[in-house]
DNA sequence: CATGAATGAGACTTCATTCAT
DNA sequence: AATGAATGAAGTCTCATTCAT
């Protein structure tokens, strides 16, 4: 079963990445308690063995998924931050419609039912997450949207919720890809599009004249997703 | 431990209601198979034994608790629904509003992250949510939205994505609310605020002269949750 | 294979017991680390899950079968102490012989070697067999060593090492009967008799006139079995 | 690591003895089960790998940590009891104490534990440890206690109780120095003393006139340790 | 020869489920 | 009907041993 091209050395590098990809793929799928060590080391095509060698328990395994897909991820997000320019409106719709769209048909696009499902039982992951991923993305586009605002593209709104009025529908078809999505159903709805229409609305909704006294003046809370 | 206010013959009619809340609240904040039956047990004050009683087994007990809140609060929201009135805008912000935000109030909303969880372990359940929930609810948003579009409220969008656009985010604070949110984290979002400030936002999106050139081309996907 | 005349409710309470007597078979027979939790629960006429309702682990079900037999037997060690009388001497004499002799044909005396061999892997072992077994034995025979020398029975000696001296081949003995002594080899060395001629054997020498200047002077170390 | 001083030749020389003394260090402080074959060749500063080219499995490895201490023991007592004269008791006084003390304070001690431990596990120890140990000991002390009888310096008393009546306790002492005795408790019994004491103690109750009616009548079993 | 990656049998422990009381 | 003792399948993790480099 081993590739023989790869000498043991050339194994060995690879072996860690190979197990988070299993783990990946099997946690998102079945959930990390339902899910068994061996399944995982199999996947990979190696011995339960060998997954003990790299990862001191399936939990620290868990935790590796984690930060492994989203410290990628995340770094790539912010590349493409820096490279778009243009007014916060053209910046937001460019920059979240690619960005998602890609991470939606990665396979890191899982992670996000990870944690959603596992945080409660391992709540070391909650700061991490909050920390790595959280944070930084809910500041970048809090930023463009205050941006945005300041420039009177966007009418006054609490620059928190925008954020995740656009963003938390997106963190949703990731999550459903994973679940419903996934369960053969005949209703396939279309992600790529639904991120692209679904930016444009709120963004529409951002740049439109106040039609309705919107709710604007709540304390903006910090960010969930 | 067994209140002395109700009867034996009360109490037993109680049973099954009173697991079934126990049972939610743990596999909401453990995950169905972190959590032991007799944990569920014991949290709904009976023995072990007495679970296997009402339910024939853990997996049934899921089942339960997942097709009793569903039910429940399906139902609560076409009477709602029914006693709305006044234009597609008015309707969908006063009935999304309220619905959503008693729900997220309520231990129901758990259900949320129950389903998505356990979807690909328990593929029955998908079928029978499909059918339960998203369905009527899809249907019932669909055609307000289609109405309000036929009545020149609205600008002509996709229509499934549009209602994606609305609850996907409503779903998402729920799943937060017992994910992240339960975390202990210092960012309390506010979901109630979050609700009212998004329904408005995506309405006004949808009531705008289109500034941007909408991708509302594309066929009306059916509904993701 | 449960006896039939006990019902569930008796056979609960004597299980602890019988899972006690089998672990010490077994742990004296084989070792600790090499005995399987099964095979004591087997033993015992239950099953693996039996023993973990009674014993949270291994661990602590080797804790409760050294603490148990120890308690028993230096209980019935006092009694029979404080039934003697006459001089030191004799005392010693009547008692120590006793005493060792019962233990010597008992499962308890296997206890030693559990002790003996578990200490450096378990040290809460340590402490609980120093101040429960150790401590009061040598307290004991200390006390009636002094009385002796103080009374001209006995020469001046270092009264731990007499304690020492008097004690150590009787445990010794238990030992052996453990280890070598189990493995049917041709010499048996007949326990009893050597308890008595022992003991007689280092009381003539404690009575004697000091033919050799004895090393007397050291000071007296406290007891170590 | 590999010291310098040596060349790779005087190294790979030395390999066998070094595993063996690592060995022995660990399968006495924590026991042969208990100690991983790993732990013994990186206390001995190669690999693992390492360790089976010189020994073919861990049991393999045992039976030649305890042969290899044992006989290196046994040689050097041969030795020392050839160089001693005199009368049998003074034989027995000057022999046993300086062969103790030295055994004592060696990690050669531990074998005993070793030994004691393991043999119910690995009945061919039995064998070699009787016929290369017990027996030329035991052997040994018998003919000069029996000359000491003969030649009227001790009393009449069934000689294999009273070489065990010698011996016991000094096994004893070497076993207790490894397990209790290395537990950092306060009681820190002084070996060296004890050794001297009971020596002359046992053999001043050889040398005293009878007080007291011994029982040497029984047949005269063999050796225990 | 030495290394250490890989294997997989086997041990501990958990927990869904059954059933005598 | 309720309890909780008992069972045993199943899962996590360890470690002796092998073998490619």
């Amino acid at each position: 079963m081993p590739d023989p091209e790869l000498s043991h050395r050339r194994r060995k590098q690879a072996r860690p990445q190979e197990l988070l990809d299993a783990a990946l793929e099997l946690f998102v799928e079945k959930g990390f308690a339902a899910t068994r060590a061996e399944e995982v080391a199999l996947h990979a095509g190696v011995s339960k063995g060998t997954l003990y060698r790299y990862y001191p328990s399936k939990e620290d395994l868990l935790k590796a998924v984690i930060s492994h897909h989203l410290s990628a991820r995340i770094a790539e997000g912010a590349d493409m931050a820096a490279r778009f320019e243009g007014s916060a409106d053209a910046l937001l719709r460019g920059m979240l419609i690619d960005w998602w769209t890609q991470l939606y048909d990665s396979p890191a696009a899982g992670v996000f039912k990870l944690v959603i499902t596992e945080v409660r039982n391992f709540p070391e992951i909650a700061q991490h997450y909050a920390s790595a991923v959280v944070e930084p993305a809910h500041q970048l586009l809090g930023t463009i949207v205050r941006r945005g605002m300041a420039q009177g593209e966007f009418r006054n709104v609490d620059i928190g919720h925008a954020v995740h009025s656009l963003v938390l529908p997106l963190v949703m078809i990731c999550l459903h890809r994973h679940s419903l999505g996934a369960c053969a159903l005949d209703w396939h709805l279309d992600g790529q599009a639904f991120i692209a229409q679904h930016v444009n609305l709120v963004l529409d909704g951002l740049c439109a004249k106040p039609p309705s006294p919107l709710a604007a003046s709540r304390p903006a809370p910090s960010l969930p997703l």
